[in-house]
DNA sequence: CATGGTTGTTTGTGATCACATTTTTACGTC
DNA sequence: GACGTAAAAATGTGATCACAAACAACCATG
């Protein structure tokens, strides 16, 4: 969805076949987790990403997602870590393939099946919230030439994962979502 | 408000005096930020805190707070820490008085008055809802004999706050935040 | 041509209702 | 007395409606 679309909850209900009062509920939760700015009024639009709120997504992400990753390490058995290499054998098709959505997809799916070993909801539920704030500027992210990096990346991910190196997975983690995110604010 | 109760939207509705419409629309919002429980079935609790999700909790706030306390050390002049060192004796007052509700209340003032100052609505966002959610935990601190550390742990972030000290102020966060909500996991 | 006010439309909010599902209660059987 | 079952009450969900506020379009006036 592109940033600075404005909503309206009848819009939504008539998009989606239902009622205004699902369409309520869904624009609430998700104006609650920050993917959705509601005017004063009642309006509600998608947040337009200036250059600070996006450093600032880049440093929440920095601060949680190696967390996260150190918490799963001791979990992450050669069985995930093969998924999450084919995860990204298919993230690079899609940069191949040029579709940004699955891309995008992708990329969270690999964060996401890694994570889910940390044990720890509360957190992974706040680093989704913060990739879903981002989103929208994630698919701008697409295009740029920054998205040959992330399959690098993650292959420093994989490695430092099977050789069971904390330091060197907290770095690489930190790596990736810095050059995914805070290099598209400058 | 206890952990683990049952709320009914027509209770809530029919407490507050208005339709169920608000009512839901509350508590898909606070579910939404995790400080409400949604079964299956659509049943609302407050969440039954166990060990982990503490540990869980206590961890995001040890990682989030020193990063905003750090941004906000550069903005941080005489006039805020002294109105911080004005809430820190009514904390004091609070706690001569058994005044738990005011206690937890005064206490979350404290840090907010300085987080403000970070410039960083999406990560003080991300502390207020860890807050929400340990919110309930937080009024079985009160009575333990951990509470009387918070003012000392307070002390300590005023004077790192009043040299300019950096890692002192990250490290005072970091052990008021350990303080107050790990230790009382164990 | 610019501008301010007026009217008409759109939009969010709160309320009420019907319905399906779940939960609780009551009862009868073993 | 315990347990399973059926009836009854309660609950969440989605839909629709009235209403007030906000917005947009329009027109008259300078």
């Amino acid at each position: 969805m592109q940033p600075g679309v404005a909503l309206t909850l009848r819009g939504i209900a008539a998009d989606f076949g239902v009622s205004m009062t699902p369409a309520r509920e869904a624009v609430r939760r998700l104006s609650a987790e920050g993917a959705l700015q509601v005017s004063k009024s009642g309006r509600v639009t998608t947040p337009e990403p200036n250059n600070e709120r996006l450093e600032e997504l880049a440093a929440l992400r920095a601060l949680l997602e190696p967390e996260l990753a150190s918490r799963a390490l001791p979990r992450a058995h050669n069985v995930l870590i093969d998924r999450m290499e084919n995860i990204n054998d298919q993230i690079d098709q899609m940069i191949l393939q040029n579709d940004a959505a699955a891309y995008v997809r992708l990329n969270q799916d690999f964060h996401r099946s890694l994570y889910l070993r940390a044990q720890a909801p509360a957190m992974l539920a706040m680093v989704e919230t913060v990739w879903l704030q981002s989103g929208p500027t994630m698919r701008r992210l697409y295009g740029q030439k920054q998205q040959q990096f992330a399959s690098i990346n993650h292959r420093k991910i994989l490695a430092a994962l099977r050789a069971g190196d904390e330091p060197g997975l907290r770095l690489a983690i930190r790596e990736d979502v810095i050059n995914g995110l805070r290099l598209l604010g400058s």
